[in-house]
DNA sequence: TTGACATATTCCCATATGGGAATATATTGA
DNA sequence: TCAATATATTCCCATATGGGAATATGTCAA
C-alpha cells in the first residue's frame, strides 16, 4: 500500500511546503493564478496542479472571473487539523511545567534559603505535586 | 520528483492516520509497542515502523526497560503544526462571522419588524461593518 | 547455552507523487 | 475568425511509501 493520496485529506494535502505557502498567502486575500506564480516563484503548471489539490480538499475555494480564475483559502478547512493539534496542548504545557519546576528545585537545593531564589507556592505546584 | 519523506518533519509523519492513532494513545501515557499493538489492533512490525517514524522526526520518546521499548508522545513537536494552524484561526472566525450575519440580515428583510428576528447591534457587527 | 519473548529490520510490490516540458482548453479583444 | 493571454492537463520519471511475510536482533530466565 502506498501513501494515502494527497487528496485523501487536509492532513495530506498539508504536508506540501509549497502547498502552505500558497495557502497562507490565499488567507488575506483572494489571488489569481499568475499572482500566485510571480509572488512565491513557482512555475505555472506547479501551481495549478498544487490547486488542484488543495480545492479537491476543500481548502480553497475558486471565483472565474473572465479569464482569470481567483482562489482563495477556505479557512475552515484547516479547524480538524487545528482541533487534533489543540488536543496536546495541555500535554505540552504540562512538559513545560515539569522543567520549569526542575529547574526551581535545583535552584533552591544550591542555595536553599538565598533570597534571590525563594519562591513561594504557586500555580506550578500544580504539576509539582502529581509524579 | 516524489513527494517529502514522512520523516523530513512533523507535518509528513502526522499525515498518515494510524500515525495520529498512535501519537493519541501515548499521550497520556507511555507504553510497550505490544500494548499499542493490541489496543490498535495492528501487526506489529508496523507498529514498529510507525514509531521509527515517529522517533526520527522526534513525535515520540523512548525509554527502555529490559525487553520492553516504552513509547511516549512528545507534544512538544506537534506546537510548529498547532501554530501554523492557529494562523488560520481569525480568518475562520472571520468568515462564520460573515455568514451569521447574512443569514441575519435576511432573516431580517423577511419580516423586518417581527419581534422573533430582532436583533440589536452587537459585537457580530464588527464583521458586518467591513466589507 | 538455550528457548521464549519483545521489538526491529529487510525484502517485495503496487501505487501516488511533484517537477519539467509540452500541450490542451478557455476567454477576451480586435 | 484569429492571436494573445490565463489556466489546466498530460506525459515522463525517479523515488518513497505502507502492508505482508519472513527474519534478524536483543534481552531475560532457567
Amino acid at each position: 500500500m502506498p501513501r494515502a493520496s494527497t487528496t485523501s485529506d487536509a492532513f495530506n494535502a498539508v504536508a506540501e511546503p509549497r502547498r502552505r505557502d500558497i495557502l497562507n498567502y490565499l488567507a488575506l486575500q483572494e489571488r489569481s493564478v499568475n499572482e500566485i506564480v510571480d509572488s512565491l516563484s513557482m512555475e505555472q503548471p506547479s501551481v495549478s496542479k498544487h490547486l488542484r489539490v488543495l480545492k479537491d480538499v476543500g481548502l480553497v475555494n475558486v471565483r472565474r472571473d473572465g479569464r482569470n480564475m481567483f482562489y482563495r483559502t477556505n479557512a475552515d478547512a484547516i479547524r480538524p487539523l487545528h482541533e487534533w493539534a489543540s488536543t496536546f496542548e495541555r500535554f505540552w504545557r504540562h512538559q513545560l511545567n515539569q522543567i520549569k519546576n526542575l529547574a526551581e528545585r535545583k535552584a533552591n537545593e544550591q542555595q536553599p534559603n538565598s533570597p534571590t531564589n525563594f519562591k513561594p507556592r504557586s500555580k506550578n505546584d500544580f504539576d509539582r505535586d502529581k509524579n
